[in-house]
DNA sequence: TTGTAAGCGTTATCAC
DNA sequence: GTGATAACGCTTACAA
């Protein structure tokens, strides 16, 4: 059966007019609390602190109005005053990345815990649109930034960072060494990974890694220290692969040239881009090619393809931990202590891989 | 070949020492650029502007002064000055929803080429949750938001959004009749999707539907209407399903009680789930039991299921079109109409489902 | 217990 | 062209 498109008719689009509410008011803001309440406004101020001493009769009057009038804070005037954002910026590389996903639910959590909001950004893997992320989260006063940094481009907002007392942890990845870090130890997994396979029997293992990531080559030294165990030479194993959506043909290309009879796919998008090479290339797993997945979803698990799984819970808390430690302490006009954390992922075995006599 | 932990060892952490910066200054402000660059405040504002006119030799210097000091102009007086945030709240339901990964991606996109910023936020398709964010977002000022909304219970929140004046567009679901949306035509999608199978000679099908989104019965509609056309009993069909992870034994306990020759999938977890379902039951895709996904992804497509895609590139321009006029109109001191708009998903027919005869 | 007023960092309106 | 200055909405001494 062909793959094959319905026709794809216009869009209907009905206006149904104007909008049934009456009139449309400025925004609503503490004085008209105040006004309604018939109080002054930094009483109206005070009804939404807890730690101030305020009649319990004027705090609900004042609270009635709001509710009334739909009256909110203004968060910019906060921010403004308390010279705090309670903001914390995410600058992850993408959205469609779902190994990401648990840590922004967890990162949510923690965040909300301590009163703070999460700020999500995107690099897509792109130096300057990672700079404008930062240079975003610093115009908007965050108090702490979390990054998957992209490449050593921007060194200058790092040191920006660190001199605006921003709390910043570079996340999965370590460019920076005077910047804290909670990373999976990508150099054991991949090493875990790779002698695994060597074990299986398997001698031609080509491992992919991210040409604009070569700065950060955690995982194919791992891949080296295991076949250099074996003696086995790793260097044309390496397949140094662009950021895109259409890996498939390179990879099948590669799977197709080395005569590989394994691979190590470097991260979620790379593994299904490997799944449909192997796919358009008629190859069956694991009986032609055997796979090693670096990072787990739950299609992986679906698939059976063995996988390096992250404790992604740990993950969550220990950025967290590292991160409001460093908050806590530009708190205290102390200049924090940096840290590097580094978590140690775990083979997961499920039906990929073959033994090779 | 079982699937297996391997033992999970200590965390390793390492602490590294004190930062190497020497000072950490306050946060900088156009003040500090006026004083080095000798210049006033108020010039140093007129720099970053470029409808006003100022000596370009004044503004390098204010610009090289910016730079050295590592000055970036704080959003939240900005935004408290002019009465403007230029913030869009997104508010979905699951970062691990993948569906909504295109649509977050264009709509920065939009938002960017307009000068606005994008905040993400979950509900996780709990109400409150979907408050807090609304209550969120209006505290921040923002000046449009985009909701796929959870439940008819935070009516209040959406009055209030506007008699404030924020622009507010409703995403794939249109619970509110006096609110803005830009949604699937899901009763033509599901309909679609069942007359397919109906077609294929299948008479016993499954359609599955959130037991929370039962204000919102697009899709059972859309079944119930092809079924009838049939001459098929639909109700029994209709599997009500809690927001949950592990849907799969509800799923495979359906399956096997009604001996139902095929499934529709009622978004892209539920997919996972029904595949799952059929793993673990032991039913082989198409032959045991066949397959429409609502909504697509490119697990989907690697697994040549077939299914209910939509063209998500026009979906964030309709999107994105629908909420700048709200927010123009607003701008303009006007009531902007509200509209619906409506878009034709279609049916990607791959391998998964079965003639019967 | 509540009101008054200063000031957070901007931008816009005036003078000059 | 540039420099004072008055808000924007809020929090917090300090007064009352």
């Amino acid at each position: 059966m062909q793959a094959k498109k319905l026709l794809f008719e216009d869009t209907v689009c009905y206006n149904i007019g104007k909008s049934s509410v009456s009139e449309v008011n400025k925004m609503v803001s503490s004085r008209d609390v105040a006004r309604l309440a018939n109080v002054s406004q930094s009483t109206v101020s005070r009804a939404y602190r807890d730690d101030v001493y305020i009649d319990p009769i004027t705090r609900q009057r004042v609270m009635d109005a709001a509710k009334q009038l739909g009256y909110y804070p203004n968060l910019s005037a906060r921010s403004l005053r308390n010279q705090r954002s309670r903001i914390l910026g995410l600058v992850l590389s993408d959205p469609d990345n779902t190994f990401f996903a648990s840590v922004i639910r967890q990162l949510e959590q923690h965040a909300g815990e301590r009163g703070y909001r999460l700020v999500l950004t995107y690099t897509d893997e792109d130096p300057d649109k990672e700079r404008f992320c930062l240079e975003t989260l610093i115009s908007s006063r965050a108090e702490g930034v979390l990054v998957m940094p992209v490449s050593r481009a921007n060194e200058d907002m790092y040191r920006i960072l660190q001199k605006s007392g921003i709390a910043a942890v570079q996340l999965f990845r370590s460019l920076y060494d005077d910047v804290s870090s909670v990373c999976v130890n990508d150099e054991q997994g991949a090493y875990q990974a790779a002698k695994y396979l060597l074990d299986q029997g398997h001698r031609r293992i080509i491992i992919t890694e991210y040409t604009f990531n070569q700065e950060n080559p955690a995982k194919t030294k791992g891949y080296r220290r295991a076949c250099e165990e074996y003696g086995v030479d790793p260097e044309e194993g390496i397949l140094s692969l662009p950021f895109e959506n259409n890996l498939d043909g390179i990879i099948a290309g590669a799977l197709a040239s080395t005569g590989a009879t394994a691979i190590i796919s470097a991260n979620i998008p790379i593994t299904l881009a490997t799944l449909k090479a192997c796919k358009s290339s008629g190859l069956t797993i694991p009986d032609d090619i055997s796979i090693v997945a670096y990072d787990d979803s739950q299609w992986l698990e679906f698939q059976g393809i063995t996988a390096i799984t992250h404790p992604m819970q740990q993950i969550g808390d220990e950025i967290a931990q590292s991160l409001f430690r460093e908050i806590d302490a530009y708190g205290d006009g102390t200049t924090p202590e940096r840290e590097n954390r580094l978590i140690k992922p775990y083979l997961l075995l499920r039906n990929s891989v073959k033994k090779i006599q």
